[in-house]
DNA sequence: TTCAGGATGTACT
DNA sequence: GTACATCCTGAAC
């Protein structure tokens, strides 16, 4: 399982190293999972694209202020979930979105941040939980590594530079959430 | 107390 | 490609 000490460190970092990752989520000792296949780093307070932007601090992004290793859970439109590992010690309010998972036995479509959400019943309960058992944690089973692609990052237009950014992190697979432009 | 807008997903043209 | 569901958050008032 991977420890505190794992999101204790660059943001960059964490995004790319938790890629392939079995992401575990327990409900009622019933056990399922998917790999992380797409995850991008929101890097506050600099980073204008994040809700920790400009150092905001609110009830809301209060767990991004907490220490690593943090589960960070907000609902968007009204009606998504997104989950978020919280990234570096406290004091520096940055996280990794999980975008998209190829989902394991039992396990629904999860390409898009809500629908992860969705085929793990992950919602704000899981706000500020900590990466372990029982309810939710990261396993590295030791998956053959694929090529790492990194693009800009989606929903984030309005963002000034930010915007353009290159950190969304991905391994190629038939369940990320947009398909990769690969050069020609 | 009010209100604009959002780290989205689905259906439909 | 565009429409829209649906409601919390944050900031202004």
């Amino acid at each position: 399982m991977l420890g505190p000490d794992f999101f204790d460190r660059d943001t960059l970092a964490v995004a790319r190293a938790v890629l392939g990752k079995l992401l575990v989520r327990e409900i009622d000792g019933l056990r399922v999972w998917g790999r992380l296949v797409e995850v991008e780093a929101y890097l506050g307070p600099d980073d204008l694209a994040a809700h920790s932007a400009g150092g905001r601090r609110t009830p809301r992004t209060e767990v991004m202020y907490g220490p690593p290793g943090h589960a960070y859970v907000y609902l968007t439109y009204g009606m998504h979930h997104c989950l978020n590992f919280v990234t570096r010690s406290a004091g520096t309010p940055q996280a990794v979105l999980v975008r998209a998972i190829e989902p394991g036995p039992g396990v629904g479509r999860a390409s898009g941040p809500g629908l992860v959400c969705r085929a793990l019943d992950i919602d704000r309960r899981l706000n500020g939980v900590a990466l372990k058992p029982p309810h939710l944690y990261l396993v590295d089973d030791h998956a053959p590594r694929r090529r790492v692609y990194v693009t800009r990052r989606i929903g984030v237009e309005s963002s000034g530079e930010w915007a353009g950014k290159p950190l969304r992190f991905c391994w190629d697979s038939p369940f990320l959430s947009r398909k990769l432009r690969k050069a020609p």
